[in-house]
RNA sequence: GCCCCGAUAGUAUAGUCCGGCCUAGAAUGCUGGCCUGUCGAGCCAGCGACCCGGGUUCAAAUCCCGGUCGGGGCGCCA
């Protein structure tokens, strides 16, 4: 049982006449003397409370008198359809109950505009969550990927959980945080990944698994999180690498078709246009990309690695050409990509391995696994890793490895991408970074 | 980890280059008052600040050094 009979967002012209129950914060006071307007707001909406001397309870003006910016009330009332006030109806209470009132004064002011820096902001996260424009990113979140999720469940995938807590480094390259685990050294997971083959090559072959990983490193910029979560599919029985490109952009058509249909009032708060992107998504391959970045005046030593610089070049290239935000990098160099990616047979030098890319920021990184046991031992010997550290996963490949694939989307970074903010904190509830570790 | 930039009321800022005219300014907020249709309400009055440590100087918000924190770029990557 409620102390709320209606959200704000559910009371409508139309209710004129009705006794409704609205619980929430006071978001603003506009007292004219003899008219008191009391803005409430929920989760949903907010909605006026008028307060006329003379027209409602003595006691009512009394207790409203003594209210407060974010004093947390219930207000029973009759709602009135009037096209003077906001949305084209208000409330004329009959009881006003305060819950709770703030003991000091707030930090950072929900109802006014004056622009916080987001660092103040993060520190009163709470607050800030408090502002509607604010929530309106989670609330889009929240849909994006519960259009992902619907996707994934029609095409068969299954909901799995995978380690957050490993016993060894698993990927190199970026830093690990360390855990104690009990008496011995442990480490916070920098992807889901390798969990995740072992679960396809189990025989579940169709899985996503929903969750955060770490990455160690100080990183300061604006697209960087020392903790994120991602959206990881893993699928068995794959042609090669173009069937988990297929899924991908359907996932995040998908994603993106949901928000753009659930979340209207979210995207006007933000002033934001939502299209949904055409499909097939741009593909460039390696190692063509060395040609184009060329022709834009940039300059990679073929077999190597683009960099930063690059990736916005490739960004631009696309856009002009495809008119697309997304595009795929297949067939980067195996050197530049961990040891589990798969080779190209005919051609070894480069690696079934892809990058979605929106924006110009990189989203997932995936692709086609090696799945042939002996292959893989080559690989790992190629790159100079210790055979013994990788035994636990390697060792599983004895028993008949179906060809398989996957991928690993930040659900942050799309979110920033998606909305154009300007920071991926802004698309995080509580970030995480090199200095912030509160709240 | 490397490079560049910054830190002034609760918030966001002006002032810093060229030290004194700063008793630090306007906004917003908060407190009190006026106001019967506001919707970033309005009007009047009040409250409130130079990140920390050291140095230079007759004199430091302002110049120098160190620290902390923040912003950005690179690397790493989701």
């Amino acid at each position: 049982m409620s102390l709320r009979t209606h959200y704000t967002s559910e009371i409508k012209p139309e209710d004129n006449g009705k006794e409704v129950i609205i619980a929430g914060w006071i978001h603003r006071i506009r007292d004219l003397g003899g008219v008191r307007f009391l803005i409430i707001r929920d989760m949903k909406d907010t909605i006026q409370v008028t307060i006329k001397k003379g027209e409602v309870p003595q006691d009512l003006l009394e207790i409203t008198e003594k209210l407060r910016e974010e004093c947390v009330v219930t207000v029973k009332g009759i709602v009135k359809a009037n096209r003077i006030a906001p949305k084209g109806r208000e409330i004329i209470p009959k009881e006003i109950k305060v819950l709770d009132k703030p003991v000091e004064n707030l930090p950072i002011s929900i109802s006014s505009k004056t622009e916080i820096g987001l660092d103040t902001r993060l520190n009163y996260r709470v607050l800030d969550l408090r502002r509607p424009e604010v929530l309106a990113i989670f609330k889009i979140q929240s849909k994006l990927v519960e259009g992902m999720e619907e996707y994934l469940i029609e095409q068969k995938f299954y909901k799995v959980f995978t380690p957050c807590i490993i016993g060894a480094a698993s990927e190199g390259g970026s830093e690990v945080f360390p855990v104690i685990y009990f008496n011995r050294s442990a480490f916070l997971r920098q992807d889901p990944q390798l969990h995740r083959q072992l679960v396809v090559i189990s025989g579940l072959d169709r899985i996503y698994d929903l969750g955060p990983s770490w990455r160690a490193e100080l990183s300061h910029t604006p697209r960087h999180l020392c903790e994120h979560r991602g959206c990881a599919v893993e699928m068995g029985f794959i042609k090669d690498e173009y069937d988990i490109m297929r899924v991908q952009e359907n996932l995040i058509v998908r994603g993106i078709m949901k928000v753009k249909k659930e979340c209207g009032e979210e995207l006007e708060l933000l002033n934001k246009k939502l299209e949904v992107p055409s499909t097939p998504f741009p593909e460039l391959r390696f190692p063509d990309v060395y040609d184009i970045l060329e022709a834009y005046g940039k300059k990679i030593p073929f077999g190597e690695d683009y960099d930063r610089e690059s990736e916005l070049i490739l960004a631009k290239y696309v856009k002009e050409k495809y008119k697309s935000d997304f595009f795929f990098v297949n067939r980067f160099p195996f050197k530049v990509k961990p040891f589990y990616v798969m080779k190209v047979d005919e051609d070894p030098q480069w690696a079934r391995s892809v990058d979605l890319i929106y924006k110009g920021l990189e989203l997932s990184s995936g692709g086609q696994r090696e799945h042939r046991y002996e292959k893989i031992i080559e690989q790992i010997k190629e790159k100079g890793i210790s055979l013994l550290s990788l035994q636990w996963f390697t060792d599983f490949f004895k028993y008949g490895a179906p060809p398989h694939g996957g991928f690993n989307i930040g659900i942050e970074r799309l979110t920033m991408q998606l909305l154009d903010l300007s920071n991926i904190r802004e698309a995080t509830l509580f970030p995480r970074t090199p200095e912030r570790l509160l709240p």
